[in-house]
DNA sequence: AAGTGTGAACAAGTTCACAGCC
DNA sequence: GGCTGTGAACTTGTTCACACTT
């Protein structure tokens, strides 16, 4: 397990697991570096050398267990383990994430959700109750957490950030769009989908035919 | 504007562009991009390095202009067109999505809303109506779209995104937590915050304190 | 004096290619 | 024979440092 591990590298590891995960589903026993490539469109080499980080899991001429590789990414990526979430902002986003089914089938437990609006303070999504933003501060010291996801507007993204972690919350998927600055060893990402569309529309603009049309020119499949 | 540019230099232009429009609104008429740098907690080469991809647009000894370079940035990234948007699938997130004000101000028009569930269809979100997803493939022909975002399940989006391409669409932002395959050409950004929070685990096992504490120890803030 | 634009030096990340093992 | 694990070669991206401009 050598010194250090490229962030990209821990980037990836997820998107195997998820493949994987399926694999296993699926019922599949051995898979090679080669066809977990194709699947994902990069390299075998890549796999190899971004698990070789990790261990050694395979088998010469065989492949990767992937009953084996999968329990070991659940292992590295802290999986096995449950994580207590807070929402803070119960605005339309955050309601829709506070409701989104897929956080509790991968480990990650929605504890409480926080709103300012005193309307929605004392209402639940999908029997969360909705708790007063005011009390953040207090009850993260009496039950800590884990991770914040924050979903309020952009004025307000900073100040709840600081607040949860001075309250002991060490990451952070920030909704908002507005970066916002942590501590040194707070984990933070941001999630912002007009980023991304000014960047596809950089595209756009270079690609042949800009005004879309019916296009039945359908082209080749990349990796 | 040479050969080839960088992804990553294409990506990062929406952050410069967000942060010159908040300067040029504040009025700000000059910044060197050891300001934009430390602002952005990026150095300032990498600025002056990124920009040059595209023109000189600063000044030596002055900086640059906040009002030239934001337009500047507005034209390379296609900004002063206006690009029209569908959004398929509205569940929950869908409808977050759908009522997001930030889209339209920044030349984003959502044009329809599409579902497959009777239910849905008919209704309207915010005044723009729900339309059957069956019809999705006919009405792109007659009016041609230039964005198609998803929010579907797993199993549903990548026949929506087959069926946006057909249509003539060529960029994509897929909200559905899998991969999907697309044609050569045709843009493509995923936002999974499992993925994310997935990785960010990865980091919470490996640092200090495993268990949040209330953690006064504030460190420094990073650039 | 200050700050850009940029080749050159450096660092990071990816792919190659092959020895070694199953 | 087939496929992993991994140094070495290569490619890509970042930072340095300075000539040049205002």
């Amino acid at each position: 397990m050598p010194l250090e591990i490229p962030d990209v590298v821990i980037d990836r590891l997820p998107v195997y697991y998820r493949l994987l995960s399926r694999l296993a589903y699926e019922g599949r026993a051995v898979v090679s570096s080669q066809e977990l490539g194709e699947e994902l469109g990069v390299t075998p080499a890549q796999i190899r050398k971004d698990l070789s980080y990790f261990g050694r899991f395979g088998k010469q001429g065989r492949g990767y267990s992937v009953q084996r590789l999968t329990e070991e990414l659940r292992t590295i990526l802290g999986l096995d383990t449950r994580w207590s979430v807070v929402v803070v902002g119960i605005g339309r986003l955050g309601r829709a994430i506070a409701s989104y089914p897929g956080f509790e089938g991968q480990g990650f437990d929605i504890v409480a959700l926080y709103d300012s609006d005193p309307n929605l303070v004392g209402t639940d999504v999908e029997g969360i109750p909705v708790r007063d933003y005011r009390t953040l501060e207090h009850e993260l010291r009496q039950r800590p957490v884990d991770i914040g996801i924050v979903a309020v507007p952009s004025e307000a993204a900073q100040g709840v950030c600081d607040t949860l972690v001075q309250g002991g919350v060490r990451a952070i998927l920030n909704y908002a769009p507005t970066r916002v600055v942590l501590p040194q060893g707070v984990e933070l990402k941001h999630i912002n989908p007009i980023l991304f569309l000014q960047s596809m529309t950089y595209h756009l603009m270079r690609s042949p035919d800009r005004a879309g049309r019916p296009a039945d020119a359908r082209r080749e499949m990349p990796a």
